[in-house]
DNA sequence: AATGAATGAGCATTCATTCAT
DNA sequence: AATGAATGAATGCTCATTCAT
């Protein structure tokens, strides 16, 4: 009773199976692995009406990103509550992305993985989206930074590379708690609190680690 | 009558020119996208030849992962020398591998974005290089827990995931100080050991940071 | 909320809305390159009812061959008066088509063009029509031969050739003057009376044109 | 004992082989309608291999109108011989046209109909022949009218128009000499010299046709 | 009278790969 | 040691056409 093949649906409908159905292939094959033929078939239409629908494989591709994109930055800003010392705003936000990002594979492949490597257009795509991710750690620093009175000079560039450092050991550590039976999101944000918190405390304190001895 | 085209030339030569040629093409396109023809075309051979020294794209491609990976950790192996204290060891370390990425774009190219997007053989190829490096700097942890008497019962999966993030943070750096012009390997590597440092030195005296209330 | 689309209109003016795009469409593109989904939006209409008035791409072609064809061949008709001397029909009749043809250059194209390169079936169509102009062509000039007393015995196949050889010149001059600014269809249809009437004249004179010397 | 496919030869006879094909398939369906598998089939090769030597469906379209040009135009030309008389030199040209057209269909088919109908592009490239034709026509024109003292200032465009009758006479008459059985280029040739020398004459005398009645 | 939703079939083009020399 | 000649197998994309309403 209940047709297998479901016909005759609205467009809004089909439009998301059919990126469903993409941004699964395109996870898992990469961008030019994946043919158009695999993702219709996945998502149970003709490949003329993903054409219809969405243009062409470059426009099916941003769409994933853009979808992906958004989800997972929605997803952390609904994690954090902003009133909260930035410490916790930050164990918050990184807990949501872990979450995130273990629950949704396909898509963090998409973004992370895929996106980059497959030309400018698509990598600019993504990297709106990390620019965002990053200015919202280096606000929390800088705010938690003033909020301390210490060393308030910490330079631009330095707040900027720390961000950035973060951001790529939460990648990091993403892939691995995926990868890694047993780790949980709460776990692995724990561990990246701890490496990086007494970090910047100490930075905020101006206290720099040096090489003890000269080198070439 | 001077030939412009040198030829025939040993195998070992040819086949490094195939190699530097690939590394190229892949770094630049991916691998899907890199097309044989180009390949051949940038090495000054035939396309026949190509494959009677490599075999297959597929063979072609882990040939330069494996040519790529032994290049970066031996760079950073020679870097280190092994007498001196755990702190200076990384830091001479996250030099050497800082400057290696920026001398070698494409090869890094290949080995962080393409090797890991174009399925499980080729980043197992590159897993195995990462263990290696996560090995390194797990070690030197460890190391430096026990000369410092402290907490010797760190968890190892805790250890592992420091390391992990550290790994995560020096190439997320890489690729930063790679597109951001006058940020040089030494600047990228204090910035890192600033971060990294002092959060394993907390970890490794037993202090932890922990969220100061309770949550969902 | 006035509708910009006007709806629900009576068929008959429906079915020409579509002929006029699709004559449009196919005298531009020709006849493959045209799109049925491009006509349908020109005519303002959804594709299902193109296909359920004119039931497929060939009938619409053929509806558009024959709809131009019997405008051409009633704008010729009612240029001439059949009462005037022959050389004066020929005149006006020749004078009418170059006008027609001006006005309507997507429907010659359809005529001239399109319909003779895209198969047998079309290029039949137009025959029908071609071969009514040159049997009109063709009694005109019988007609004259006859009231001239002069040659009767102008081979019949030899007044064939003529008629051609004529309506193939004034195609030729269609072409031209439509694309030459300033030639306008009085124009046209002068040059080729001096160049058609001397000779017609001649032969029926039975002067002829002959080689003076020998050929192999 | 002889391989009905033949193998492995030198790329320019392949070449030929396949333009051969090519215009053949163009000459008959059409630009649009020919399609690449049926060309590389009836040349006898991979469709690879025609693109390897052809690049695109337009190269190889636009390369036989190339060959099929260059190939009338020589065969006209060498028809034709210099020294004599221009009406003998009209003659001969016209014989040698409607000979190589009645022995070329497809390659006139190509020349005539397809290539006007597929994009400026393509007509361009026989426009540049057509007008060679013209060219050629009119200064025989304007030799005769020199030679014989009379009418030395025949307006150029009067000219012009001339010829395009000409040329378009000719064209119809060869389509209709194909078509029609027992019609020799001869005959043709002497249909066309009957129906235009006398109307060229009359013009270089001053002598012109003119409605002998006013109209609107 | 009219349309949004959907597809089977085909086409130009490209690519990794091999054979004969 | 090296290459010109050649192809099987996909792949992105389009189009004429139909169904259910």
């Amino acid at each position: 009773m209940g047709a297998v093949k479901t016909k005759r649906m609205p467009r809004a409908v089909r439009e998301q199976q059919m990126l469903d159905a993409a941004v699964q292939i395109f996870g898992r094959r990469g961008y030019m692995a994946a043919s158009m033929d695999e993702i219709a078939e996945l998502a149970g239409v003709s490949k003329p009406l993903v054409y219809l629908y969405l243009n062409s494989k470059e426009d099916l591709f941003t769409a994933c990103i853009r979808r992906e994109a958004t989800a997972l930055t929605e997803a952390v800003r609904a994690g954090v509550r902003p009133g909260l010392p930035a410490d916790r705003q930050l164990w918050d936000g990184l807990q949501a992305f872990f979450a995130h990002t273990a629950e949704h594979p396909d898509g963090w492949s998409v973004l992370h993985l895929q996106a980059r490597t497959h030309g400018e257009t698509f990598a600019a795509e993504v990297t709106a989206m990390r620019e965002e991710i990053v200015a919202f750690v280096t606000q929390l620093i800088a705010v938690t930074a003033r909020e301390a009175h210490r060393d308030p000079d910490l330079p631009e560039r330095e707040v900027a590379g720390l961000a950035v450092a973060l951001v790529g050991a939460a990648e990091s550590l993403a892939a691995w708690a995926n990868a890694t039976p047993g780790v949980t999101a709460r776990q692995a944000a724990a561990t990246l609190m701890n490496f990086a918190w007494a970090g910047l405390g100490n930075l905020m304190e101006g206290r720099h680690w040096t090489p003890s001895a000269g080198e070439a």
